[in-house]
DNA sequence: CGAGGTCTTGAAGACGATCAACAAACGTGG
DNA sequence: CCACGTTTGTTGATCGTCTTCAAGACCTCG
């Protein structure tokens, strides 16, 4: 449970081009970008890092000086409790701009930590504040993407409030699912599920226990196949069926978007 | 239950100086403003209308062409689920700029209803658009409010999640304390709680019932007086020691910010 | 004064928590 | 390659918070 402070080796990418990719990759989602746009993207100077299972990434009160985009792994955000008890915010897969909303709050009002081993690149506020100065279009992006998260946060406020633990965790599925998908980490409707299950159940409000019951309940009505940390999902329509979902909150598309 | 469809009359402010207002008095909380974005700010034309308790103001899946300033009043945020169950995802007081995401999501995944009688004022959204195109800072100050909201969701997210009843009310009741106090709602620790107890219930995960045991609790324990709408709270700090109550994720301060 | 919304109370039951123990899987080093 | 410790998954039993259903009191406002 304690997470702990590696001292993995910070790289200097001089171009990071290849990691920028991936979230241009998200950002056209919502809008088309320029070229001048993805080119000053490329260019600005990024800090890499290798994190370790169940490591902090940022903790919660600091004043980060940038914002860190996930590039492989699996992350989380989360509360503690003074009793102990542990709240996880969201999940993230790679290209996710996990914190980008530390530019403009200032103090992070939560932690962040890896799930499996994660690589992180940091961006510099500055640059941000950069892009804002210049750049009208990527700025909505950026701004768009933190709308989005703001979206998947009602969501789960949902699922929290209002749905029992089978439709949670059904929910919970279906949206990995779909954002797996959306970076090329599902086939065959089957994808890792790296979170454990006391994971899990810090992300649905459940205890490990419940998690694991319920589990074995969807198992059950053969709503998910699952082999080790694989799952599968026989009938897609079926879970979103048990789960109420919907996915018009995620504002995924199979293409990018038109200009805007 | 069932919000109807009302016919308030729609009015035209050439000027909309004294509303804007009050966004303005919100923004400055983040950094302060120049007197080029005060007067952009106050030339907008808005349509701002009035709302009887409890009508919709916005439906889930619209795609609106302008955002809402809440102008006087108390308002929510919800979604339904299939079984008719609702989850309140937020509440709002004067000087919120409720949907401000709608400007970027296109699409509302989620509904907005008056609580108590309601003025709002709509903002185009092409007038949004035509501020990020020159005016940068006040792009940011608008981006902020929207992170904010998130940070707000987050500990909601807690809430739901982690806390029980008792400490939920006793969080919810901090919240709008400070909330109610930064628009000047408040005297002696005293406010008028506009929600009711399903309206509560609603937002917390709860039942109705249970929302009502567990307010008789908090005032059996003296950490609440009310009588009728109105609640005092007799000692801040022990409120805020019963529900975990810190304060840092709403970004309140007493005074402007200084430029940036 | 009546009607609808809101608040309050009681009783019964369900969903999920907690506690405790064990099995299985995993990674690491000898 | 096996032994070992640690993490993760699984199971059973008991308990408690909160839900549901139902009914009545209160209050507000036309």
């Amino acid at each position: 449970m304690e997470p702990f402070e590696g001292s993995a080796a910070v790289v200097q990418l001089e171009t990071g081009a290849e990691v920028i990719e991936l979230l241009i990759r998200k950002l056209e989602h919502h809008v088309a970008l320029g070229e001048d746009e993805k080119a000053y993207l490329a260019q600005i100077a990024l800090q890499v890092r290798e994190y370790e299972p169940r490591e902090t990434i940022v903790h919660e009160g600091d004043h980060p000086s940038e914002s860190c985009l996930l590039v492989t792994g699996f992350a989380c955000r989360f509360k503690l409790l003074p009793e102990g008890k542990r709240q996880i915010l969201s999940f993230h897969v790679a290209g996710d701009f996990i914190d980008l909303h530390s530019f403009l709050l200032k103090q992070m009002d939560h932690g962040m930590a890896a799930i499996s081993k994660c690589t992180i690149a940091k961006v510099p506020h500055r640059s941000i504040q950069a892009i804002t100065e210049q750049f009208p279009r990527l700025t909505r992006a950026l701004w768009w993407d933190v709308a989005l998260d703001g979206a998947i946060f009602r969501e789960w406020m949902v699922s929290l409030g209002r749905r029992d633990a089978r439709a949670q965790i059904a929910h919970l599925l279906c949206e990995l699912l779909l954002r797996l998908q959306a970076v090329g980490l599902v086939t065959d409707n089957s994808y890792e599920l790296v979170p454990t299950q006391t994971d899990l159940g810090d992300a649905l409000g459940l205890s490990t226990v419940h998690v694991n019951r319920t589990l074995q309940q969807l198992r059950g009505e053969g709503l998910i196949v699952s082999e080790g940390r694989r799952v599968t999902i026989p009938d897609v329509e079926k879970l979103k069926t048990a789960a109420g979902f919907n996915q018009a909150y995620l504002a995924v598309r199979s293409g990018p978007a038109s200009a805007g």
